[in-house]
RNA sequence: UGUCCUAUGGUGUAAUGGUAACACUGCAGAUUUUGAUUCUGCCUUUCUAGGUUCGAAUCCUGGUAGGACAACCA
């Protein structure tokens, strides 16, 4: 956890307890993943406190996969989940499931209705939801609250037994219908559900909600900090009630607020529709933001705790802006990768000074801003090159140092060039560029006492590579997309991926595997896809580099 | 016209009754064979009205604003 930083408040509860003895010292978390969908970066901050928090105080911590729906629930999730904590850098002590407890929390419902807290209730969904009123006004009690115990004990058997029909009845606990909190209003704690359970199979067809499983699995687990969001706040009153009632273990709830990003949706339901309905390829689309999206985009797991750990915890709501996620990854990856050059919109240059058929290795430094420099690779360098279209202007203003007629400039580990002519088209595109060298400007040998501000990227053209760049955008156009007027989906952003199929790189990329990361000169983060193939190396771009120029470019 | 939660720069988060700070963003400059990185400086903050106190971002009361809660979801 931050160490610059006070401590926040789920620390300072921690190590208050600590400090008392409370639970003779011991700290046990919990991560309790529903696993009907793919995680994303906002399970990130739920992951590092959880996990972080247990490491601080010398605890540890259970996944636990909170499956008590098996409509929507699925082992491809769990397969998921399970690598994804791992890939952020987390071990947990034990792998359990809710389902685990399935006969426990009958046992407990049974006990709960032989002291006459908990009722079989045949309405239907609509007449409860009926009886439950609003918040403003009180509910009225069922007609079947009053059962006594035997019929109850029966009837729930039976419920067990498989005798009635999805929704003909449900356990609900006897708590009180007028309560202002719409959950102490008989909950319901058991549904019926004809349906087979990744994990139990058809051995149930009755299965717990979530205020009814969750509270419980945190006590028979000996959890000592159950960490949760904001919106289960108003569920402690019922959570606190069966562990009373059932006099367990007392795990304690405490919320904190959800990370919001900019940009992003961040609700399962809403990325399941984008998968779903195809406005992305997958769960693992670089532009998602779950944490196989990220993953293939080219994040690093390191940048994605450190920024969970700078966000802070806190319990007011708020929007995280996008771009400190992107400042930690640019962080990281500016010590971390390897630097390279790469053309995205290529332009022909010719040197006409420059012998024919010459070719020339030159040494660059894999990466300035590592302590070893990365090493050194050779550059094939010739007569014909590509540069980036971008950095020749066929009439620079002042403050642009770039190549331009009569202009001189640096190409990046070579000889510094001056324009002399260029071509056009008949549509008025600039097709070719002529420059003269300076032989004795060579990069670590430049006795030619010339200087020039500008240094571009290049890519000798008879040894150049094609690739594919993704390159990606946010998802979204608006900041809120959830809030924003309409459908989110109405909000998708039609440019969030622009291809680029023929980019030109140095030969050294040949080298890279999928996964790979590195800086592509000038440009930005780009890491290799697995879509690559032997003729068709894929990049994702990551995070473009910070550009002041096209700041000040577009200031016009 | 219910219950509960929250309110500190543009965005987050600290300050735990004693000089409002840190990061990001933005702006300006220095350095730079990446208009990157790095470095320096600057801008901008306690929702509001009362009260308690020698002293309030912090405690109390009222107001205002935002959020959560009425799934056989979690």
């Amino acid at each position: 956890m931050s160490i610059e930083k006070g401590p926040n408040f789920l620390e300072e509860i921690v190590a208050e307890d600590v400090k008392n003895g409370k639970h003779g010292g011991r700290v046990l978390t919990r991560f309790p993943p529903e696993p009907n969908g793919y995680l994303h970066i906002g399970h990130s901050k739920s992951i590092c406190l959880n996990f972080g928090l247990a490491q601080e105080f010398g605890g540890k911590t259970n996944l636990r996969f909170d499956d008590t729906n098996p409509v929507t629930e699925d082992t491809e999730y769990v397969e998921s989940i399970k690598n994804d904590i791992r890939w952020l850098g987390f071990n947990w002590a034990n792998e359990f499931y809710a389902s685990d407890y399935f006969e426990q929390l009958y046992e407990c419902a049974c006990e709960l209705i032989k002291k006459g807290l908990a009722y079989v209730d045949d309405s239907t969904a609509e007449e409860i939801a009926a009886m439950k009123g609003t918040p403003t006004e009180p509910g009225k009690n069922s007609p079947y609250r009053d059962r006594s115990v035997e019929e109850n004990l029966d009837l729930f058997a039976r419920m067990r037994a498989g005798e009635f029909k999805d929704g003909d009845k449900t356990l609900r606990a006897k708590i009180d219908m007028a309560s202002p909190n719409m959950h102490f209003r008989d909950p319901l704690m058991y549904r019926i559900r004809h349906v087979p359970h990744h994990r139990t199979g058809k051995k149930w067809c009755i299965y717990p909600m979530y205020d009814y499983a969750h509270g419980q699995s945190d006590s028979i687990e000996n959890i000592t900090h159950s960490i949760c969001t904001l919106e289960f706040e108003v569920h402690r009153p019922v959570y606190d009630w069966f562990i009373e009632k059932l006099n367990i273990f007392p795990s304690h709830q405490y919320e904190m607020a959800r990370l919001n990003l900019t940009y992003t949706v961040m609700s399962k339901r809403k990325l399941l529709q984008l998968v779903n309905e195809k406005h992305v390829s997958g769960w693992d689309d670089p532009r998602m933001p779950t944490l196989s999206g990220y993953r293939r985009r080219g994040y690093t797991p390191e940048s994605i705790r450190e920024f969970c750990d700078r966000i802070g915890v806190a319990r007011r709501e708020n929007m995280i802006d996008v771009g400190l996620l992107e400042y930690f990854i640019r962080e990281d990856l500016n010590k971390s990768a390897n630097r390279v050059m790469v053309v995205t919109d290529p332009i022909k240059l010719i040197i006409d000074n420059y012998p024919e058929g010459q070719v020339e290795l030159l040494p660059g430094e894999n990466n300035p801003e590592a302590e070893d420099k990365g090493g050194t690779r050779e550059i094939p360098f010739s007569k014909e090159l590509w540069i980036e279209r971008d950095d020749f202007m066929e009439e620079p203003t002042k403050k642009y140092f770039r190549l331009g007629p009569g202009l001189k400039v640096r190409l990046k580990h070579a000889y510094i060039l001056e324009c002399v002519s260029f071509k056009k088209d008949e549509a008025g595109n600039v097709t070719e560029i002529h420059c003269n060298y300076f032989p004795e400007s060579k990069s670590g040998h430049d006795t030619s006492g010339i200087s020039v501000k500008g240094v571009i990227h290049w890519v000798s053209a008879a040894q150049a590579i094609n690739c594919e760049l993704r390159m990606y955008d946010r998802l979204f156009i608006p900041e809120d997309p959830s809030n924003a007027e309409g459908d989110f989906k109405d909000h998708i952003n039609p440019n969030s991926l622009e291809v680029i199929s023929n980019a030109y790189a140095e030969p050294e990329l040949k080298k890279a595997k999928a996964g790979d990361k590195f800086q592509f000169v000038r440009k930005g983060y780009f890491c290799m896809d697995p879509d690559s193939t032997a003729d068709n190396p894929v990049f994702n771009r990551t995070v473009g580099l910070k550009d002041s120029w096209a700041k000040e470019a577009g200031k016009k």
